[in-house]
DNA sequence: AAAACGGGGGA
DNA sequence: TCCCCAGTTTT
């Protein structure tokens, strides 16, 4: 079994500071750690902090983002991806404000909207002191070489989930719960790296099974991912004569959803011909191709065909904004990438 | 159990 | 280019 307290005394000294973190000996902000951790599900802290930034002065806190309007929160949202989050953390502000504070259990946290097993038990141990282990991608990459678990993910999720309480039983481990989860999501974002971990620096290398094997680099072993397919569509910028742009809203839920974007076909596996996305067209116009944009989803790869056009007047569903005013638009980044094709 | 759900940074 | 990231929800 690997060292709690060395990695709590290697934490002391090597911790990252991050915008959302108390100071050591500080109590931590149960508001602030959960925007964070809902936030960085599936997204990297560089590319987290300036919208936490952002966010906090916007929505400084729990009350405050309860009030908002939905629409102001996805926008403060828009570029971040995975909109859902959004719209979750919206509707769990409003139930947390209801209820008067937030529960101070992961069982009680992992009821509410946009909370998983994961960020539960992250809020548990960073905000309320609870002595449970939040295993996310780096502490289940840390615990499946330290044990040395070999079956691959997501298979190995459960072996790798009781190898992480085992090690949260240490009473090191037990007395700092919220540094011990962040000891170890420290460890993995620095030493205990995907490729290449840097096994001599590390404080938990005497109890590691796969640095004494050789075989470190190699963990977690993970299964082989469907591969993704290709989707065509076609995107309109119309413009009428005061340099308006005709934009839409996307449904509420599903893809993007709740997003601003510009009016198109939708996305399907076969390229549309000339015809067919003349159908889909918001008004007929004087169509000239306008270049093309390629982006990646997580399941499939996008290709759009862009077409622009000027009228004198639009009369079409959705809602104009200046040419000038749409870089400061909010705008999912796919939408953002047409945008710098044909306005940039 | 599997699929849906974004986007950016680093190897 | 592929992989990974402080995962959750829906089907």
């Amino acid at each position: 079994m690997p060292s709690a307290a060395a990695l709590l005394a290697w934490y002391d000294r090597n911790r990252r500071r991050l915008p959302w973190r108390a100071e050591p000996g500080a109590a931590a902000d149960p508001y602030r750690v959960w925007l964070a951790e809902i936030m960085l599900q599936q997204t990297t802290v560089a590319a987290v902090i300036p919208y936490y930034e952002r966010f906090l002065t916007l929505f400084p806190n729990l009350a405050a983002l309860a009030a908002a309007e939905e629409g102001a929160v996805l926008a403060a949202w828009a570029g971040l991806g995975y909109y859902a989050r959004a719209r979750n953390l919206h509707a769990c502000a409003r139930a947390v404000a209801a209820a008067g504070g937030f529960p101070r259990d992961a069982a009680g946290l992992r009821a509410l909207p946009g909370i998983g097993a994961y960020t539960a038990a992250a809020v548990a141990a960073i905000a309320f002191g609870q002595p449970v282990v939040p295993v996310d991608g780096n502490v289940a990459r840390v615990v499946a070489r330290l044990a040395a678990i070999e079956a691959p993910l997501p298979a190995a999720q459960g072996a790798i989930v009781a190898a992480a309480e085992a090690f949260g039983t240490a009473p090191e481990a037990r007395a700092r719960p919220g540094d011990f989860a962040q000891a170890l999501f420290d460890l993995g974002a620095t030493i205990c790296t995907p490729t290449a971990p840097a096994c001599a620096l590390c404080p938990l290398r005497a109890g590691c099974a796969a640095s004494r094997r050789g075989i470190a680099a190699d963990l977690p072993r993970k299964a082989p991912k469907p591969e993704r397919p290709l989707r065509h569509g076609v995107h309109f910028w119309l413009v009428d004569r005061q340099g308006q742009v005709l934009l839409r809203r996307r449904p509420p839920r599903g893809l993007l959803g709740g997003m601003t974007e510009l009016p198109g076909t939708p996305w399907r596996a076969q390229p549309w011909n000339d015809a067919e996305w003349r159908a889909h067209a918001p008004m007929p116009a004087p169509w000239r191709a306008a270049g093309e944009v390629r982006h990646g989803f997580t399941h499939f790869e996008l290709r759009l065909a862009l077409f622009a056009a000027d009228v004198p007047d639009i009369a079409a569903d959705g809602f104009l904004r200046p040419r000038a005013e749409l870089a400061a638009e909010a705008l999912p980044s796919v939408m953002r990438k047409c945008v710098a094709v044909i306005g940039g």
